[in-house]
DNA sequence: GCTGTTTAGATGTGCGTGCAACGTTCTAAG
DNA sequence: CTTAGAACGTTGCACGCACATCTAAACAGC
């Protein structure tokens, strides 16, 4: 704590942030593990396939895609490859612009991501879901909405 | 959201889960930027700093700090390698247990650490306390506590 | 004391990530 | 039409991580 004295008594609200990473990464581990050990799917994997799955089309631009699994370009380049490796997304050309690529999800992909699916929710309802209350979710909903407002820097 | 529609729907929880991860995510790296370009100093190394500030004699046993950090034995093995060999932080053999060995903050380690607290105090504070109320970050803390003792797998 | 088991840390290896640089295509100005 | 600049995605590179494995030390029972 000594360290943290200068900039008045927060120690107790950065000890807030400090818990939520720690529970962040918690469930996350949990949740790679998991979906590892039973479908042979990484966490940001299912993410992608989750997200092209909700996507209209069942396809996103690569760039759209990046933002949406919280990835850099080239790391979503990459990983894109190894799905497409593994027949469960494709590329496909943009008609409109062709600097753009679509990922696209394959019929294999859409079998994988229901597969894993059940897996996925029961971690995020064990490890996160069940513990709280209706209350802190509906709380926790209009913080994480104020965070999300704060774009700069 | 059509691959979602069989667990009921706790589409609107699970968008919670996905929201609070990206928040984290976010702060974080907003964090690493800034503590890497204005103090050349990662993350995860302003982590290892902090808590070993914040311990009794300001050393911890590998064990223990591996714990605090969130990262694997191995990952912290490392990443003590690269604090002491920038001289951050020194190991010290344990008397009790010749086994073990501790984690040191050197002075210089110290400099360091509190060169960089502004930062990353300035850092979570514009991109995560400002934005919510006092009563969100009780909220919050509440939540969290729980979360805390949902321990298994 | 002598073995078998457990624990603390350190390594070897492969993989995933971000950053910076690159080629390609689109768009706007002259 | 030509050329400058921006946008999209990929690639070279170095770094950091986790997993499995290994060594050394502590502890257990006999």
């Amino acid at each position: 704590m000594t360290v943290l004295r200068d900039e008045g008594l927060d120690v107790r609200e950065l000890e807030v942030w400090r818990a939520l990473q720690r529970a962040q990464v918690r469930v996350a581990r949990h949740l790679e593990a998991e979906l590892l050990v039973a479908h042979d799917l990484p966490l940001a994997s299912y993410d992608v396939l989750m997200q092209l799955a909700e996507a209209p089309e069942r396809r996103l631009r690569m760039n759209d895609l990046a933002d949406r699994v919280l990835l850099s370009r080239s790391g979503l380049t990459r990983l894109i490859d190894r799905l497409q490796r593994d027949g469960l997304v494709a590329r496909e050309a943009c008609p409109s612009d062709a600097r753009g690529l679509f990922a696209v999800l394959t019929p294999e992909g859409e079998v994988r991501l229901a597969d894993a699916t059940p897996t996925y929710l029961r971690g995020v309802r064990t490890q996160f879901l069940d513990p709280l209350s209706e209350e802190d979710l509906s709380r926790c909903r209009a913080m994480l909405a104020k965070l999300g407002l704060t774009e700069e820097s």
